[in-house]
DNA sequence: TAAAAAATTTAGACAAGTCTAAATTTTAAT
DNA sequence: ATTAAAATTTAGACTTGTCTAAATTTTTTA
């Protein structure tokens, strides 16, 4: 099969492609915490496997076979994280570490099971959606809260940043998937927001309001 | 932490371990299905970090740190065995390679919460015991069907070959953990044995008979 | 649109882990 | 107690994936 290394590069090629058609050295170096260099030599060898479209210079995007392996990675880390937060009783900012060594279990009839066990579940612990075992799934983008308008109300349903911090800051505040809240006001000055949720009232900051998600 | 590479040269020196008190280069070279020069650099570099001790042309053994070391990841290899039979009814012949990727996975926190989910079992799909989270279990040896008298009878509690043939041959003739058998007769000329089950008569080779164990 | 800045690639080096072939040490056999 | 055989180690090479520094290409800016 395929490297760590490169499912890696599969993965984060793809997570960057969603805001872009093709990504760029700098961006996959960024995100994999390496240098430009590694990546130029890697693009390589994933191109001479039909991984990658790739031309020096021009950035790279998956081809069908790289975006397969791609997803089925993702499948795998968005499952086992669930399995961590739903049976093993971790929290939501505990389980991504974990996840990122279990996604590259090679065993495909072992991920369909463990899905199976768990109910076939649609989202992970973070609100993101798990791809069927054909690799299916709905990936359409949410909205930040700080889209929203004054007095309007929605229902967070996912995350930007998966990071421990700012999941702990959620989880404080109860500003968990699944609950409703109200925009009341935004602070034109830095962009803050009070919104009111089921449980308070809660001044977030900008970043905040762009890494938390809504339907 | 330490390198996959270097996780499971500590854990076939544990398992060799068990005959003798010092393994030779070669015995390892053939269990990790390398060559000896590989396991010369190996040993080397694992006396460096004082994992194993080791003495040019002497063979090698395992210090307390390199000892416990490969005990947690027998740990892990077996809950995970167990967790694949038990949860997502995987066939005790199928389990082996899945367990031997995720013995991997390096937090111990979740092999400890997988270990609770499970209701902390005692002993694998292939009957061998599960450290506890110190690391302590009894490792006492079962003795091979091949020494049991005629006429006296015995509970399987083991195997010591858990390649997929060996265990397949087993299912099908109902020779599992727990089943007790009888032997009726040895046959003189190849030493292979008549053995009456609880569900039928079977004759068994040399070989099978070594390779299943009693208590 | 030419120079400066930023992004990217190439060249050459390195570490881990492996290999083959040759050299060395240990063990077995006469 | 030598010699032959077996086991083991060393030397040198190769692969994967990484890095720094230098070279090249693209993009930006004036």
């Amino acid at each position: 099969m395929n490297t760590l290394a490169e499912e890696n590069y599969l993965k984060s090629i793809y997570h960057l492609s969603f805001d872009a058609e093709t990504v760029s050295t700098n961006q996959i170096a960024a995100l994999l915490n390496t240098k430009a260099a590694s990546v130029s030599d890697m693009l390589k060898k994933l191109a001479d496997k039909e991984l990658v479209n790739y031309a020096k210079y021009q950035g790279a995007s998956l081809t069908p076979a790289g975006k397969k392996i791609a997803v089925s990675i993702i499948r795998k880390h968005r499952l086992w994280e669930y399995f961590l937060v739903e049976k093993l009783n971790f929290k939501w900012d505990e389980v991504h570490d974990m996840a990122e060594e279990m996604e590259h279990i090679s065993s495909t009839e072992l991920i369909d099971r463990l899905d199976k066990f768990m109910g076939y579940p649609r989202r992970d612990p973070h609100g993101d959606p798990i791809p069927d075992s054909n690799g299916n799934f709905k990936n359409h983008k949410l909205a930040p809260v700080a889209t929203v308008k004054v007095n309007a109300s929605c229902v967070i349903s996912g995350v930007s940043d998966h990071s421990p911090i700012f999941l702990q800051y959620l989880e404080k505040h109860k500003l968990t998937i699944g609950k409703t809240i109200n925009v009341i006001d935004v602070i034109e000055y830095d962009n803050s927001m009070i919104i009111q949720t089921e449980d308070n009232k809660i001044h977030i900051s900008r970043d905040v309001a762009n890494n938390l998600l809504i339907i």
